[in-house]
DNA sequence: ATCATTCTTGACATGATTGTCAATCTTGAC
DNA sequence: GTCAAGATTGACAATCATGTCAAGAATGAT
C-alpha cells in the first residue's frame, strides 16, 4: 500500500472520544479534534468523512469499554452487592477527570433532536443492551424474581443510571449520587 | 412614557418558552424567537440584551409552572397515590406536543459546560424545590418515616424523574415510562 | 401641535464552523 | 531509482449566528 497514513488511527479515534466525552458531539469542532490529536481537520476529513463518522467509531469504542466494565461489576452472586458495584462503577464513571466528563451516552441521548438516526440508535443499543445485562443479573439471582419483572426492575435501573447523570451535570457531587444510589438499592431490594 | 413597546411581554416570552423547550438554549437561535414572537431580532435585543436574558425570563415561567404542577399532583393523603399522580404528570408534561418537547429542566442541566453559572443555578433550584415538595410529602404521611428518610428518599425520587427525561429522549414512549414509573413506585413503597 | 424618549428596522461587522479542493509531499511496490 | 496511490496541507467558499448601530417611526407628556 502506497501512500500511507501518517497517524495511528486507535489512538485518534481514543482522543477523539476524549473530546467528544468533554465537550458533546454538538459542541466539538473539528478543530478541536484537530487540535487533540494533531491531526490536520483535511485529513480527518479524508480519512472519516465527517464528524459524525468520528463520533461513531468513537461511541463504539467508548460502548465497548462502558458495556465491558458494566458486565464485570455486576459479575457477584449476591444481587445486592452486583448492584452495589455496579453503581459505584457508573458514578465514578461520570464523575472522573476534572472538570468531570458526565456520561457521554446521556449527553447524547440529550441532543436525540438534532442528531441522526444512526447516533440515536447507537444510544438505545447501548441502553437495551445495559437492560439486557441487568436483567440476565437480576434473573440469575437463586430463584427470587420471574424474568417478567426482572426485566421490569432492569429498566427502573438503567433509568435510574440515566437520572444519576443528569444530577451528576446539575452539579451533585460524586458523594451525593452515592448515597441516592445506596437508597435505591436498598429501597429496590427491600433491605 | 413614550416610546411604547409594539408587542406583549408575557405572549413573546410565553412564545420563546416554547422555542427554547423544543430546540434547547443552545440551538434555538435569536433568529428561531424573532420568527416564531413575530418580534426582530434587534428589538428583542434591544428589550432583553441576549438570548441568556429571554431564556432566563422563559424558564422561570416554566419552572413556576411546573413546581406547581407538581405540589397539585402530590396533594394526596395516600403517598403512594400522591407519586402515581406525580409521576403521570412529569411522563405528560415531557411526552405532550409531536413531536414531543421532552423536559426543559433535563436539557438544560445536559447543557452545564457550555452554560452560565445563572443557567446551572436556576437548574438546580428547580431540583432543589422539587425535592423538598416531595420530601414533604413524604413527611406528612401518618408517621412512616423519619424525616431524614424522607429527604434521601425525596432525592432518590427526583433523580429517577431525571432518569425518565432521559429515556424520553432515547425513544421510549409514554407507556413505556409510565410502566417504569409504576415499577419504580411499587418498589419504593413497597407494594 | 410639538418634543423628547423609546422602540423598530435593516444593514453591518465579526467570528465560528463546515466541507471542498488543488497542489504538494510520502512512501511502498516494482 | 521511478512511479503511482494515497495522505497532507493550507486556502477557499459558503453558512450561520451573534451582537451593534444609525436612521427612522411611533407615541405619551406637555
Amino acid at each position: 500500500m502506497v501512500g500511507v497514513r501518517q497517524f495511528d488511527e486507535d489512538e485518534v479515534i481514543a482522543t477523539a472520544l476524549d473530546v467528544f466525552w468533554r465537550k458533546g458531539l454538538h459542541d466539538a469542532t473539528m478543530q478541536d479534534l484537530a487540535a487533540a490529536t494533531g491531526v490536520q481537520r483535511g485529513s480527518l476529513y479524508n480519512a472519516y468523512g465527517d464528524k459524525e463518522a468520528i463520533f461513531l467509531r468513537a461511541f463504539d469504542q467508548y460502548a465497548g469499554q462502558f458495556l465491558e466494565a458494566a458486565g464485570h461489576a455486576l459479575a457477584h452472586a449476591d444481587t445486592t452487592i452486583a448492584l452495589r458495584n455496579f453503581f459505584d462503577m457508573i458514578i465514578v464513571n461520570m464523575t472522573d477527570g476534572s472538570p468531570a466528563r458526565g456520561c457521554l451516552t446521556t449527553r447524547t441521548a440529550l441532543d436525540a433532536a438534532i442528531s441522526s438516526t444512526e447516533v440515536r440508535q447507537r444510544v438505545r443499543d447501548v441502553l437495551g443492551r445495559l437492560e439486557q445485562l441487568i436483567g440476565r443479573t437480576l434473573s440469575a439471582a437463586p430463584g427470587r424474581r420471574r424474568a417478567a419483572d426482572a426485566d421490569r426492575l432492569a429498566r427502573v435501573i438503567v433509568t435510574f443510571t440515566r437520572g444519576l447523570a443528569v444530577m451528576e451535570r446539575a452539579g451533585y457531587s460524586r458523594k451525593q449520587l452515592k448515597g441516592s444510589a445506596a437508597t435505591f438499592v436498598d429501597a429496590v431490594m427491600g433491605t
